[in-house]
RNA sequence: GGUGCCAUCGCCAAGUGGUAAGGCCGCAGCCUGCAAAGCUGCUAUCCCCAGUUCGAAUCUGGGUGGCACCUCCA
């Protein structure tokens, strides 16, 4: 397995800190708002890593969090006039809806910050005591940038005039521009937590720090885990930040490996609040599969940026359905379950840093291969088996094909519908045993008015919604 | 201003020193009553310039053009 480590920025033999298992923590949604394209992305992205690194025989422990306290939760409630729990709830649970759509397996954990103030507590104190933080008179406490020799390793940055000037200044009593908050102190009555160091919140970058210390890390190794990962924006400064608390705090790195995976953009330009062009994924959801959105936004290396258009995600589709027609064809056979050469050229792509593009094209020249050959005349009994074996391989690894062919070209179509094509595929078929094709073509044109389309094959003759 | 990334066929996209994967689209065929699906064949020398090398899309330098982070952000 080979992966591409974001902060030492070369691709390096992955190594875990214990045989055979891997600690993986990945930055979560802050469940304030509809997840939009690049929660999805991301969530793809580290779903491809983990039942990649699964099926290579790793016992893997997957965390993902939920921030659900934050300045914007809280505005929001303040808002709607309710409590920030209903808030979160809510984006939680849809959160997970939309993730289940795209077939995205749940993490082992999903630690929550309002559930873990007892640990971050525990990191602050532990931070103050070894004058790595300290607290101000107003009653907040912040970490000191500059009693960690480290700081900026992670995204290499300088810290020059210009750049300390462009810091936003929540507090004039602050030692350094950089240092910033692990417990802000909040004194206009609205949402706060008690305590040691009175009233407020907690910074948002403590929480990941303090919730891979209390359920995931090691205590004996160089590092706490082996892999963290998130959007290629949390490098700076949300990452380089809970390095430093971790490293400050505990003694040891956070993390072995770091994968930042790319943006989604939509027209060329990033996606943000700021623009105004955020994507919700709800509604990508309701035009397309969620099985078609996850073969397109995984389609593309983690890394790239990812450009999103509707034309693109259209020649996806049709890729896609290669896959299933090839599934239709072998519909009900029965695997034989050995690894064949295709799932293992297929995992050897994948182990290259995901190299997905690579694997897409394994797929292809199988599927290929496949139909030429059931072109032809016999059983292939044995080449059937094998490739239901392929086949199995990429639904367990990628999650693509996992759902049944036939329904999977029908999608959309209502029951009533349905009974109506199929009454006109029967009267077509009598019609062209008849050898009547002027009927038969103008049952068609019928069949084809439903927005669908047919073909005849060998085993029947089968129709599609376009 | 600081830091970093990228530039491969009409579009999407691998390859990162040994002579350009794959998909979509298009064209020509096979198959089909006709279609659809499937199959076969055809389509690039890798932004520009200079250099290193027996050999570069892949390394070095320069240029041009995109983009990102430095502020909440996946």
């Amino acid at each position: 397995m080979y992966i591409y480590n974001s902060v030492k920025k070369e691709k390096l033999k992955f190594e875990p800190l214990q045989e055979g298992k891997v600690k993986l923590y990945v930055c979560g949604p802050t469940v304030y708002d509809d997840a939009h394209l690049g929660h999805a992305k991301s969530a793809l992205v580290f779903d491809l890593l983990v039942r990649v690194l699964r099926a290579k025989g790793y016992k893997v422990t997957y965390a993902r969090n939920i921030t659900d306290i934050d300045d914007k939760i809280v505005k929001k409630a303040i808002e709607n006039g309710t409590d920030i729990q209903s808030i979160t709830d809510r984006y939680t649970e849809a959160f997970h809806a939309e993730m289940d759509k795209l077939g995205v397996m749940r993490p082992d954990l999903e630690p929550k910050a309002t559930k873990n103030l007892e640990a971050m507590f525990g990191m602050i104190q532990k931070l103050i005591d070894s004058g790595h933080a300290y607290a101000t008179k107003d009653g907040d406490v912040y970490f000191d940038t500059s009693s960690d020799s480290e700081y900026l390793s992670l995204s290499k940055r300088t810290q020059d005039e210009d750049e300390r000037q462009n810091r936003v200044e929540s507090s004039q009593l602050k030692k350094n521009p950089a240092d910033f908050a692990l417990w802000k102190s909040v004194k206009d009555g609205s949402i706060t937590f008690k305590s040691p160091f009175g009233k407020g919140r907690p910074g948002w970058h403590l929480e990941c720090s303090a919730m891979i210390e209390e359920h995931l890390a090691y205590k004996e190794t160089p590092y706490s885990i082996d892999i963290h990962g998130g959007g290629a924006d949390l490098l700076f400064p949300h990452h380089e930040n809970e390095a430093a608390q971790t490293r400050c705090a505990t003694g040891h790195n956070l993390a072995k490996y770091w994968i930042h995976n790319g943006f989604v953009n939509i027209d060329g330009e990033k996606m943000s609040k700021s623009l105004g062009n955020s994507f919700f994924l709800k509604d990508a959801l309701k035009e397309y599969n969620g099985e078609v959105l996850r073969f397109y936004l995984l389609g593309t290396h983690y890394r790239s940026n990812f450009n999103f258009n509707t034309q693109d995600l259209e020649a996806s589709k049709k890729r896609l359905e290669k896959l299933y027609r090839l599934k239709k064809r072998l519909f009900g056979l029965a695997p034989n379950s050995d690894a064949t050469p295709f799932t293992e050229a297929l995992l050897e792509a994948l182990s290259d840093d995901l190299n997905i593009s690579k694997a897409l094209s394994l797929i292809d020249a199988m599927i290929t291969q496949v139909n030429e050959t059931l072109d032809t005349a016999g059983k292939h009994k044995q080449l059937k088996k094998e490739t239901m074996a392929n086949l199995a391989f990429i639904e367990e690894i990628l999650g693509f094909g996992v759902q049944n062919p036939f329904e999977y070209f029908q999608i959309g179509v209502d029951a009533q519908t349905k009974e109506k094509i199929n009454t006109l595929i029967r009267q077509r078929n009598e019609a062209k045993k008849a050898k009547d094709f002027e009927l038969s073509d103008k049952l068609r044109e019928e069949i084809l008015s439903y927005g669908v389309q047919i073909m005849d094959t060998p085993q029947g003759t089968f129709w599609e919604k376009v």
